[in-house]
DNA sequence: TTTGAAAAATGCGAAGC
DNA sequence: GCTTCGCATTTTTCAAA
């Protein structure tokens, strides 16, 4: 796992730009060869750097209703129900924040009526969970995947 | 805009496994032809539906630190506020919300000193702003970009 | 590691069903 | 709207610098 260089910040910014980039146009817009873009992003993915992947609209696959849910938990239990909630499809985040709240997971839904299942069926069944607080998403401003990568930065960083 | 049919849920489906599957390889396994594929994947692009991208790993290109922020915002100055929030490079994510925060923010940064000063500096600035809530993410348990797709729904809904 | 060239596979546009 | 059919482009492999 070795330190990332210019080209390969070169080639995130451009795949950042267009997903679907061919190898050989990134090559061409590096004045590389084809070669060298395709051992590089192989590199990459096989080192967990990036993955190619969709981001479906939620809205457009009738998942309308969107959440971001607060929980705090009984001592020494995070964990577990860190893993409990991984398994939920609906449950695209989970991680443990500072803060208030222990850990903090964002869900789609398809209606009101599967939010609230969730919450008071599936969740109530965890008594590793003190509290819940849930914030329903009215509306979103952003939501993007091509954020500032810092170009100077120090990469030997392990996941 | 039209509804989406059982075959774009299976290509949905299998792009999600793969981003990169090829449509001559979604095509065998869903057995039509290439054409069909590409025009189905080409409409549902061009209707929203999903887009191409690369998920880069924060931790590997050196944002070590991610931040959920909860904000209150002064009454009628919540647009003017998520407006302003979206223009930083440093924020993935926002979006109003019902519950305790009118905003809830999702930003990276590559050090704790740039997160204080976003917080103290920037978020400072902006006088629409009534209370700031920053959780610290300690542990990453899920960030997923697979999550279900109710095939049965009624998805002639708009973004 | 990067390059170049040949072979295999994929993507693309158009025509016909 | 789906398929087939050429042709352009891309991907893949491999040998060599």
């Amino acid at each position: 796992m070795s330190k990332l260089d210019t080209l390969d910040f070169s080639v995130l910014s451009l795949l950042q730009e267009n997903g679907k980039a061919s190898y050989s146009d990134i090559a061409r817009k590096l004045s590389v060869s084809e070669g060298t873009i395709r051992s590089r992003i192989g590199k990459m993915v096989k080192d967990g750097v990036f993955e190619f992947i969709i981001h479906v609209n939620p809205n457009k696959v009738g998942l309308c209703v969107q959440a971001i849910i607060g929980l705090t938990t009984k001592l020494g239990r995070q964990e577990e129900v860190a893993g409990w909630l991984h398994q939920f499809p609906e449950v695209r985040f989970v991680a443990a924040f500072s803060g208030k709240h222990d850990l903090m997971l964002q869900a789609y839904f398809s209606s009101n009526e599967e939010l609230v299942h969730f919450v008071n069926k599936e969740l109530a069944k965890l008594d590793g969970i003190d509290t819940v607080d849930v914030s329903i998403e009215l509306k979103q401003y952003k939501d993007s995947f091509s954020y500032a990568i810092p170009k100077n930065s120090n990469n030997s960083i392990s996941s």
